[in-house]
DNA sequence: TAGATTGTTAATCGATTAACAATC
DNA sequence: TAGATTGTTAATCGATTAACAATC
C-alpha cells in the first residue's frame, strides 16, 4: 500500500486541531465546518481539508464534522488512543516539573519512574511515582515496557543515558538537553530547546524595534 | 530600505546554528566551511549560505566563516548580545525550574522575580530571586524595563495576566499555557506547548509501528 | 597564482491556497 | 430539492537545492 508520507508542517499541526476540538467538545459544540474552524485557529479552511485528509474522509458534505468524532480520529492518529507507559530521566526542576504535570496522565501518558544520580533525591515521591536509582533505568524499562522517555539532564552525560535507553526497549526520546542526539532510524526523537525557543522569542522582541525605524 | 522578510524557517534555524558555532568555540576551532557545518548539522551548505545571506555576508571566498565572529553575529541577530530582564508568572514546578534554569543568565535574560498568587510560596527564593504577589507586576515590571515574562500558569488565569503584562510594557511572552494568546501586533508570543510536543512524539513513535508492516 | 569557498541567481521541489465538482 | 460544505485537483507561492561566477 503506497502510503503518502505525511510532512512535518502536517504533524505540527495536528496536536493543535486536537486541543481546539477538545475545546470546542467542552463547550458542547456538536458540529463545526473547515470554515468556521479555521477562522477560530486562524488557518486557511482549505489547509484544515487538506490537512484531514492525509489520515481520511473525516467530514461530511453539507454537515462539516462532527467534533466529537474527529477528536477520537485525531487521538487515533496521534497514537494516544491508548496509554504509555514512561520514564523522566533526571530529578532536577525541569524533570519534577514533568512528574507533577497531570496533564500527561489525562492523555494517557503513565509516569513509571524518575531516576537520579543524586542519591540526596532517590527514594523522594514525585507526582504519582518517586525517584530511583539510575541503576534502575533496565529494570524499570523492561518490567513497564516503557517506550517513552523524556530526558532532562546536561547534554554530557544524556548521549551515554539515551544509548543505554534504546538498547534497553525505549523508542521514542522526549529530548530537552541541548544536543542533538544521534539514533538509529527505528527510535524517534523530539526535541525541546528550551534556550532556543527562548532565542527566538529574543529575536521577535528585536524586530519589533528593528521595524519601528 | 527594503527589508526582506525572515521566513519563520530560517528563524527556527538561527538559534541552532547558534549553538553549534559555541559548541565548535569551545573546542578550540577557529573556522568552518558552510560545507563542514552542513555536515555537523545535517542539512545543506546551500541552505546554510542562503540563510546566512539573509543577514549579511559573514564569510569569506576560499577561506569560510570565522567561528568567533559569526557567532558574534549571530548574537547580534539574535537580540541577545545585551542583556534583558525577565518575570516569570507562576511559581509552580514549571516557574521554578525556569527560574533555576542557570543556562538563561548566561544568554543575558535576567530573571528579576517570580509571581505566584499563592501566599504560602510569596517571599521562597527560587534561584537568584524571589516570589513576589501578583499585586506587584506592574511595580516591578516599571522598575526593572521588563520586556520578558515567562508565562507558567494555567490557561484560564494566563490569559487575563498576560493583557496586564502588556498594558505593563512586557513586549515578548514565553507562553506555556495551553492556549493560543491574542496580542497586539507590537507584542510577540513564543508558545512552548509541551503536551502538543508530547503528541508529535506519540505520532511518530506510532509511525514506527504503522511502517513495519 | 591555483584552489577553495563564498554570495547569489536560477531551477526544483514541496506546501499552501484556490477552485469546483461531488454529495450529503 | 436547494444549500452547504466536503474531498480533491489544479494553481500559486515560498522554501530548498543546485550551479556557478566572483573573489579571497
Amino acid at each position: 500500500m503506497a502510503k503518502k508520507e505525511i510532512s512535518q508542517a502536517v504533524i505540527q499541526r495536528l496536536p493543535r486541531y486536537y486541543r481546539y476540538l477538545g475545546d470546542l467538545m467542552d463547550q458542547g459544540v456538536e458540529r463545526i465546518s473547515s470554515n468556521e474552524l479555521s477562522k477560530r485557529m486562524k488557518l486557511t479552511a482549505s489547509q484544515i481539508r487538506q490537512d484531514l485528509n492525509n489520515f481520511g474522509g473525516f467530514g461530511q458534505q453539507g454537515y462539516g464534522y462532527n467534533i466529537k468524532n474527529l477528536h477520537d480520529e485525531i487521538a487515533k492518529i496521534l497514537n494516544i488512543d491508548e496509554e504509555h507507559n514512561m520514564i523522566i530521566i533526571g530529578a532536577g526542576h525541569l524533570g519534577q516539573a514533568l512528574a507533577n504535570y497531570t496533564n500527561f496522565r489525562k492523555r494517557g501518558f503513565i509516569i513509571k519512574a524518575i531516576f537520579d544520580k543524586d542519591p540526596a533525591v532517590i527514594g523522594k515521591h514525585i507526582g504519582d511515582t518517586e525517584v530511583f536509582p539510575m541503576e534502575r533505568i533496565d529494570e524499570i524499562i523492561r518490567t513497564y515496557d516503557v517506550k517513552l522517555a523524556a530526558v532532562c539532564i546536561p547534554k554530557a552525560p544524556a548521549v551515554k543515558v539515551v544509548e543505554q535507553l534504546i538498547a534497553d526497549g525505549v523508542v521514542g526520546i522526549w529530548n530537552f538537553a541541548h544536543v542533538d542526539l544521534e539514533v538509529p532510524s527505528n527510535v524517534v526523537i523530539e526535541n525541546v530547546h528550551l534556550s532556543e525557543s527562548l532565542m527566538r522569542l529574543s529575536y521577535r522582541v528585536g524586530e519589533i524595534y528593528r521595524d519601528k525605524k
